[in-house]
DNA sequence: GTCATCGGGTTATGATATAACGCCATTCCC
DNA sequence: GGGAATGGCGTTATATCATAACCCGATGAC
């Protein structure tokens, strides 16, 4: 709850990304006829509480704590795989943790600046990255299904900070 | 040894690959200092089993098999960082798997073509791709240490093939 | 020879993810 | 409404990936 490592980026009023977010989704799911249930939604709320990717067992554990009751894993598995499904949520393979995304709607798979000292990680959509990407498969013949761009290094304020915050 | 699952890319005379994987090894690391012993040569040599991305437990099964006796996890991991290390494998962060570097020396981080149907990773080191994602970092004030690019989609044969080989 | 360094063996444990099975609520058809 | 199909989710067990802690022997510097 009043966990430091779950502090937001740079001063800006995180309740509102967390409540945008959900806003967002529950319109979407709702225009698509998908279900987003209240355990999903929790989920999704959970997976917000900070602008770095969690873990699936860090989310496990903040509901077992709301609810009181231990839960399992592939509950929260379960959820995250419906919310990246929507494209509410993305998964960081280099991190094995999931991050929500700040423009759902469109079909897309966005790049990451994951910073190393404090982990907030910054999704992109980079028309230049995207295209240099499909350009170069295609002169290989590749076809492309699924671009990952994970890229790790110090975001703006941790460049200027000498030691920040540790790690989440 | 014989499983079909390791079935290098379309006909070629994959020995070769390994051969040379192996004198680069040992020249680079002769070059370096580095002390590229028997154990992690072996290792270098069961990545390159194929062009596919390997486990750390396949490697370890194969090395198990090899000696007779059981190896540890810990045996193979220390070998793959070294090797990582020297830039003779990369590891693909979407599979938990090592590949075999086809052009180590310099450091660099390439990006990799990752067939959903084969498994075949192709290595590519893109000036464009490399350039997009130094400039679109460095437009958000991101200081870029390591990207990742792994792109999942079909490569040119199986494009072709109506359902080629399994997963290895 | 003595000491520091490093590779690697051994055992245990941690972290991440899925399989297999079944219950129950919602929905849809009639 | 009755009945069947679907899908969400609980439960238990297990698979897969990775590291911690400790020790020991080989190597090379001095
Ligand atoms: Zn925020
Ligand atoms: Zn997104
Ligand atoms: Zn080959
Ligand atoms: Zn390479």
């Amino acid at each position: 709850m009043t966990d430091p490592s779950l502090a937001p980026a740079s001063g800006h009023d995180h309740s509102h990304c967390v409540a945008d977010a959900l806003a967002r989704a529950d319109s979407l799911c709702a225009s698509r006829g998908a279900r987003l249930t209240a355990l999903r939604r929790r989920v999704l709320e959970l997976v917000w509480r900070s602008h770095r990717p969690r873990g699936a067992y860090a989310i496990l554990e903040d509901l077992s704590q709301q609810e009181g009751k231990p839960a399992a894993p592939l509950t929260v598995y379960r959820a995250l795989d419906f919310l990246v499904e929507q494209g509410l949520v993305h998964r960081i393979e280099s991190l094995n943790a999931y991050v929500g995304c700040p423009a759902p709607g469109l079909a897309h798979t966005g790049q990451f600046l994951v910073c190393e000292s404090c982990g907030n990680t910054e999704e992109i959509d980079d028309p230049r990255i995207r295209e240099a990407i499909r350009d170069g498969a295609a002169a290989r013949g590749f076809r492309v299904r699924l671009p990952t761009v994970e890229v790790r290094g110090l975001c703006p304020d941790c460049q200027s900070r000498p030691r920040p915050e540790t790690t989440p």
